[in-house]
DNA sequence: AACTCGGGGGG
DNA sequence: CCCCCAGAGTT
């Protein structure tokens, strides 16, 4: 595949490296060279920024600082360090893909595509970032950023929402990538798209301007082309944080696969027919008292919108099946999401701080 | 190919 | 309000 000629192509992996090197931004993952932490980091960075990230990735690499650390902790301790972070599928297949490494292939991460793909969690893009930065091989890493940049250099008109596109974009950066510092120049596209070439992007900046046919033509704002889908379901929930004569906290944990998979809640319920008490009587099979408003919000999911009530109550009855009692320090200790943590707080605020 | 799966930052 | 972000797994 020839996308410039020769010349130029070498120009603009000279132009793209030199101005990586000089301008790229300090990140903890770019402080190492140990290929765990990186594919740690490739990890929580799909889907999501960086500035978001770094905290996280501080902060779980000194809980797990090694392959096998990862590999044979609790995945109640690993949704833990991953809770606010969401996608949480992301943490259970990494520690899946960390312990296969460890008992697979004795502790040395593949570093071939074919190989490295097996790997839980692992898919195009995260194979190519990791044998890229960790271990120099040239391979395509082709993520949002990477799609944007060289959609407005080459002026691709495909639309990105299509899967296939993606194989558009990895067959140019297979013929467009530096072979002595892939690292670099993957990298660079991304670094490039994460700060220069953004949606609305600062051209006057850019240090691959003079390559850049979009630029040349003014079209740089209608690139990429991707289609947009709509289509955004609002469920009412109503949730309930329910204490015991002991004090202690009614909790239950989701299941193992889908929204929000194995991560701990309050009882929760879609609707109200008729009255709330009466629901939790029959759903659950439990008596609770008069319940006491707690907290109203939105909370946003990809595809799905839940519209919280929250509510405290107290009863004397035993767990139901499938459901524990918790102290507020196991409460406190247990994975929860961020709208269980909002209801959480506030429980807290009302309870436990003095009001003046 | 279409759906599912979190949460937050920025225009 | 909208978009979209260093995507992957499932169906």
């Amino acid at each position: 595949m020839q996308l410039f000629e020769r010349k130029l192509e070498n120009e603009f992996r000279k132009a793209l490296i030199s101005w990586y090197l000089e301008e790229k931004r300090d990140l903890p993952w770019r402080r190492t060279s140990n290929p765990y932490y990186i594919w740690v980091s490739e990890v929580m960075l799909q889907q999501t920024r960086v500035d978001t990230v770094i905290p996280y990735y501080e902060r779980f690499i000194e809980r797990f600082p090694s392959l096998a650390d990862l590999a044979y902790a609790k995945e109640e301790d690993v949704l833990k360090m991953w809770e606010g972070l969401g996608y949480y599928s992301r943490a259970r297949n990494l520690q899946a893909g960390v312990k296969e490494v460890v008992e697979e292939y004795g502790s040395w991460i593949p570093e071939t595509r074919k190989d490295i793909s097996k790997l839980k969690g692992v898919g195009p893009y995260t194979a190519g970032a990791v044998l890229s930065i960790a271990f120099d091989v040239p391979e395509h890493a082709v993520d949002g950023n990477v799609m944007r940049v060289l959609s407005r250099i080459l002026l691709i008109e495909e639309d990105i929402a299509i899967p296939r596109t993606r194989k558009i974009f990895e067959e140019v950066v297979m013929a467009l990538i530096d072979k002595e510092d892939p690292s670099s120049f993957n990298q660079g596209l991304m670094e490039l798209g994460a700060t220069i070439c953004t949606p609305r992007p600062k051209c006057l900046l850019c240090p691959v301007r003079d390559f850049c046919t979009a630029f040349h033509e003014g079209r740089q704002e209608e690139l990429p082309v991707k289609s947009k889908k709509v289509k955004m379901k609002t469920v009412p929930m109503h949730s309930i944080a329910i204490r015991n004569t002991e004090g202690k906290w009614l909790l239950t944990q989701r299941p193992s696969k889908g929204l929000l998979a194995n991560m701990w809640e309050f009882p929760m319920v879609e609707n109200i027919p008729v009255s709330l008490e009466d629901m939790v009587k029959t759903e659950f099979g439990m008596n609770i008292g008069s319940l006491a408003p707690l907290t109203e919000f939105r909370h946003v999911f990809s595809h799905l919108t839940w519209e919280m009530k929250s509510y405290m109550a107290v009863t004397d009855d035993a767990a139901p099946e499938g459901f524990e009692f918790f102290s507020t320090e196991e409460v406190e200790a247990l994975p929860k999401a961020v709208p269980v943590m909002k209801i959480w707080d506030e429980v807290k605020n009302r309870l436990f701080v003095k009001k003046t």
